[in-house]
DNA sequence: CGTTTGGTTGACGAAGCTCAAAGCCGGTGG
DNA sequence: CCACCGGCTTTGAGCTTCGTCAACCAAACG
């Protein structure tokens, strides 16, 4: 059989954002990296360091977070196959942020210069992978609103409808029923609400049947139009068009 | 005496982020634009709207925002003089957050086709754009942080460094002494947080000496150093070399 | 089997929210 | 010049959501 390459993983998820043609996609997959096995929780780039390696997720789950003062740590994204976690540490040239995985991880470490050189002689990638830190920005907004602005539940609700959309858009299947590969200390994390409160939250969806969970992961999203009205989760801010059709269809 | 051009602002924020020739820089001057006088509160580009323009600022401030289905409002950023307060809406196609003047604010209009077309034909200027939106994205990051993980008086604190030092970025000159241009209710939107609860904070601040109010609305740091302590706040993530140097020289 | 890691529970406390009223301008019109 | 008005700020009292602390439990792993 037919061995996929390695970078494809990327490709598919560029592919979202752009036709390439064939030479094109040819050349981002013939981009210099190594891969790399990286065990759960550990950084792969901390907040501070330079950075002149962009690193792709080829399998797990992983995060970027920013430590505050006081100690206290917040998840500003999750991501996971395909995505291109430390583009924007890479071009800016210092980490803003810290990258770490939640789950095993392997990953590509791509040469920042020789991203930065197809760029530079392929236009169409550029574009891309600008459309790509615009996605991201926009996720961005949509996590300031979700932690500055709704009560725990809905925000839970809201992080739980993001994720399945994203499995969803990378496997190209449905996800209502997914593993969440994230400590209920890490979801607090992400949503800026305490271990102990989204153990509760946790129990109350479960009890008003907006999820289920057989094992404390396992999620399943019983009824997605219930759990996303409730969530407020509109996901146009994903710009997937699928997404969009997803949200409306089932 | 001699007329500074009108798209002047936008291209001094633009040398921050890289070197462009002076056949470059004409051409970002020259790109076809409409001056808007645009009054106070009012929203120039609202979520969902497909978006063909792109907003410049002359003078005046404003904000980006969401609604989250409860009724709320979550400011997701400022801006000033020089911002391109729209390429993201713009570049993604359709409004994902609203755009909205904080004061009576001047603003160009640029066709987003002829952004395109000059980024097209000059990788130097797409490059400058993207790290634009680029360091949008680590401001956003630092949001994130900032809503999800401080306390009430750190966050305000932050989003008053915040401030400060963009106001000294554009105008070049020292802002240890401005007019914060929100109200206690915009300030709150920006924060998370209450108008009553940003009222009661904005008093401990002042009785604690890190600022003083004479007015309002008008802000004085009295101490750089401390303020910036106490609101954790570590300039790095706006990218702004000159930023780095004033939060350790003062 | 012990140990570790994460989940669950309870009692209590605090930060921040709600509601409601009152004060304080700066502007406008009589 | 004064009275009124509207937008913003300030204050108080009571309450809710969420945080803290501390213990206990369950599964996973060596």
């Amino acid at each position: 059989m037919n061995h996929e390459p390695v970078l494809a993983p990327m490709l598919r998820k560029l592919r979202l954002w752009g036709n390439l043609d064939a030479a094109q996609e040819q050349a981002l997959l013939d981009l210099p990296h190594n891969v790399v096995a990286v065990e759960r929780n550990k950084a792969v780039v901390r907040e501070g360091d330079p950075a002149s390696q962009c690193w792709l997720v080829l399998s797990g789950f992983c995060v970027r977070l920013k430590y505050v003062g006081s100690g206290g740590r917040q998840i500003v994204s999750i991501h996971m196959k395909g995505d291109m976690v430390d583009l924007q540490n890479a071009l800016l040239g210092r980490a803003d942020h810290t990258v770490q995985t939640l789950t095993a991880c392997t990953m590509a470490r791509l040469p920042i210069q020789a991203v930065r050189r197809l760029t530079d002689t392929c236009p169409a990638i550029k574009d891309a992978l600008w459309h790509d830190t615009l996605v991201d920005g926009s996720i961005h907004r949509e996590w300031v609103a979700n932690v500055g602005r709704r009560d725990a539940s809905t925000r839970i609700a809201h992080l739980l409808c993001e994720f399945a959309l994203k499995l969803e858009a990378v496997h190209l299947g449905e996800q209502m029923d997914y593993e969440l590969p994230m400590t209920q200390d890490q979801l607090a994390d992400a949503t800026g609400l305490t271990p102990v409160h989204v153990n509760r939250v946790l129990q109350t969806l479960e009890r008003d049947g907006l999820v289920e969970r057989a094992t404390p992961k396992s999620v399943v999203i019983g009824d997605w139009k219930r759990l996303a009205a409730f969530g407020d989760f509109r996901p146009d801010y994903l710009h997937l068009d699928m997404a969009k059709r997803r949200a409306e269809g089932r």
